[in-house]
DNA sequence: CTAACTGCAAAGTTTTTGCAATTGC
DNA sequence: GCAATTGCAAAAACTTTGCAGTTAG
């Protein structure tokens, strides 16, 4: 399980390289996605090391994870509060503007007893483009 | 991905005793521990059998499965409506009441062009007992 | 300096799948 | 009967980790 320590976290290549590119795509690629396009630029890269600075930039609150059950994570490089919606057919991952927002932490906090740091809403449902091929099924 | 093709699912002797296990627990278990529980009653049953049961249920919208990163997923035995949040030190996952429950689906669908299914709101922090042992440290 | 980070490769964990036999409808 | 399901085992998919060398602060 992730661990709320404190070590400090350096910079390094790989690391800026892997923000930059999750900064400058508006899809929510996995791992995987994210080490090939990496090495486009640093063909040495590893695998392993994107999966390090994944976690290591989460910790930092610097990426978001956005976990799609399936035992496959996706990442997000948008800060900016905002929900999920997933295609239950294709799986698209689209982002829901930060608008419908109204629940408090406090709250939230109150009635559970937990410290929150995070909150994650997604909704499941079919994407315009499914529901058109369904519709014309 | 799910598919949302509506293959007709049959019942089965593995299929009821899944669901069984998964109806009289109040925990969130993953796949191996429902295994675990089913070989007790019935130990020939295979882990493939668990996995492919837990599809089709979640498929037939019988259980529910909590995606919580980490290639990981909790599937869960009650369908009433409530959201989760999970202790990001323990893992622990418990249940938040209804009550907290104030977006609508209908603007959600409105701003999003989706046809919404269903949704999942999850929050992250820490437990009592870990806010606890983290205040004594 | 030295603690964090790296590439590589091996291993760990979780999930899916092919197959021949079985079973539910 | 026929399609869905099963157990088994192998494979796939995803993630973590040990190690020895390198690098940032």
């Amino acid at each position: 399980m992730l661990s709320a320590d404190t070590k400090k976290t350096k910079n390094s290549k790989q690391k800026e390289l892997i923000i930059r590119i999750l900064r400058s795509t508006r899809c929510h690629p996995n791992a995987n996605w994210i080490f090939e396009q990496a090495r486009k630029q640093m063909p040495n890269i590893s695998l392993g090391t994107v999966y390090r600075n994944l976690s290591s930039l989460i910790k930092d609150g610097k990426i978001r994870e956005i976990g799609i059950g399936e035992g496959l994570n996706l990442y997000d490089g948008d800060l900016r509060y905002h929900d999920h919606i997933r295609c239950i057919v294709c799986g698209r991952v689209d982002d829901v503007p930060y608008l419908l927002q109204p629940i408090s932490m406090e709250q939230v906090e109150h009635v559970t007893g937990y410290e929150i740091h995070n909150r994650r809403l997604e909704f499941f449902g079919m994407c315009p483009d499914c529901r058109k091929v369904s519709a014309e099924a």
